[in-house]
DNA sequence: GGTTCCCTACTCGGATAGAGTCTGTCCGAGTGTGCCAGG
DNA sequence: CCTGGCACACTCGGACAGACTCTATCCGAGTAGGGAACC
C-alpha cells in the first residue's frame, strides 16, 4: 500500500498556488516545468482537486487554475481526499459473516462492526485527524522564506518565457 | 490507495489462533475453511507473517501455523507491517528539488526535509502508533464471548471432519 | 477611427494505452505418520 | 510381540498467470484575445 504520486503533486502545487497564484491563474503546463511533471498527467491531478472543489479552472488563453478559497480553509486532508478519492484506507470485507466459522450464528450478532474493522478504523481516523488539522496555509508559513523567494523569482522568470 | 485484503485475513486468523490454536499446529487449508478464503493466497498472507516472526509454521502431518509469541505481544501493526510490507504509505519524491522551480537553490536547503513530507510523516506515525496501541489478545478479549463459543464449536466440528 | 466578425492559439476535460502491484493458482521440497516385513 | 525400514499423505514454501489500479498520453470541446474587413 502506498499513497499515489499524485498526493505529493497536489499538496505541492497547492503551495506554490499559493506564493505565486494572485486573481491570475496559472496553468498547468508551468506548475509541470515548475517541479519537472509530466504535463497531462498532473492535468490529471488538478482535475480531482477542480472537482473536488478546491481549485478553480478557467480554460482560454490567460486561463489555468488557482485556488479557490483561501489556503487557511484548505486542508491536507482534503487534497489526498480529492486525489485518491473517498475510499477508507481500509475495506472491511467481514469476512467473519462467511464460512465455516460463522455458521449457526445469530443475525444481530454481526450488527455491530467487528473489532478489527472498529480498530483499523479508529486508527485510520487519527491519521484523518492529524491530515485535517493541517492546512495549506500551515505547510506555507512553515517554508523558509529563502524557499519561497526563490521559487518566486524562478516561477517569473519561467512565466516571462511564457512556458 | 487501499490496504490489501490480506490485513483483514491476517488479523481474523491471529484471532482464530487465540481461541482455537493451543499447542497444535492449524493448517493454512483449514483457518481459510473457516472463513471461506481461497486457501493458496492465505497460505500465502501465512507465509509473510512467519517470515515476519509472528507465527510458527511447522511442515508435515498435524502441521500447520501458530502464535509464535503470546498474542499480548502481537500488535497490529506488526500484523499490518508484515503484510504489506515496511513501505511507508507517503513516499516522498523529492519534487521541490527538480525543475525550474529549484534552479538556484542552495544544497543545504534541502537538508532538512519539506514541510509536505513532515506532515504526511506526522500524520502517518499517528495511525502507526495507534495500531500499535492494540494487540492481539486486546482485539480477542473485545470479542463477545458467544461469538468466540461458535467459533470454537464450528472450528471443532471442522477439525473432526479433518477439513 | 470605431465596430463587428472571424480566426487562431491556448486552456481544460475526458477518453485511451502501458506499467506495476495485488490477487489468485500451481507445483515441488520436506516431514511426520502409519503400515508392513522381518527378527 | 517388538523393531526397523519404507512408502505415503499431508504440510509449507516459492515460482507462475490474471485482474485491477496507478501512471502516462493523446485528442477534442470550449474560450479569450487579436487581427482584418467593413461601416
Amino acid at each position: 500500500m502506498r499513497t499515489s504520486e499524485g498526493v505529493e503533486w497536489g499538496l505541492h502545487c497547492c503551495l506554490t498556488l499559493v506564493w505565486v497564484g494572485g486573481a491570475e491563474p496559472v496553468p498547468s503546463a508551468r506548475l509541470a516545468a515548475v517541479f519537472e511533471l509530466s504535463p497531462t498527467y498532473l492535468n490529471k491531478v488538478l482535475q480531482r482537486l477542480t472537482r473536488a472543489g478546491l481549485l478553480s479552472s478557467t480554460p482560454g488563453p490567460r486561463g489555468g487554475v488557482r485556488l479557490a478559497r483561501e489556503p487557511e480553509r484548505i486542508t491536507m486532508m482534503d487534497v489526498v481526499a480529492a486525489v485518491e478519492g473517498p475510499d477508507p484506507l481500509f475495506a472491511c470485507a467481514e469476512i467473519r459473516q462467511h464460512g465455516a466459522g460463522a455458521e449457526g450464528a445469530a443475525p444481530r450478532e454481526f450488527a455491530r462492526p467487528c473489532g478489527v474493522s472498529t480498530a483499523m478504523r479508529r486508527a485510520e481516523l487519527a491519521w484523518r485527524r492529524e491530515l485535517s488539522g493541517r492546512t495549506v496555509a500551515d505547510l506555507a508559513a512553515a517554508t523558509p522564506a529563502a524557499s519561497v523567494a526563490r521559487i518566486r523569482a524562478n516561477y517569473a522568470r519561467l512565466a516571462g518565457t511564457s512556458a
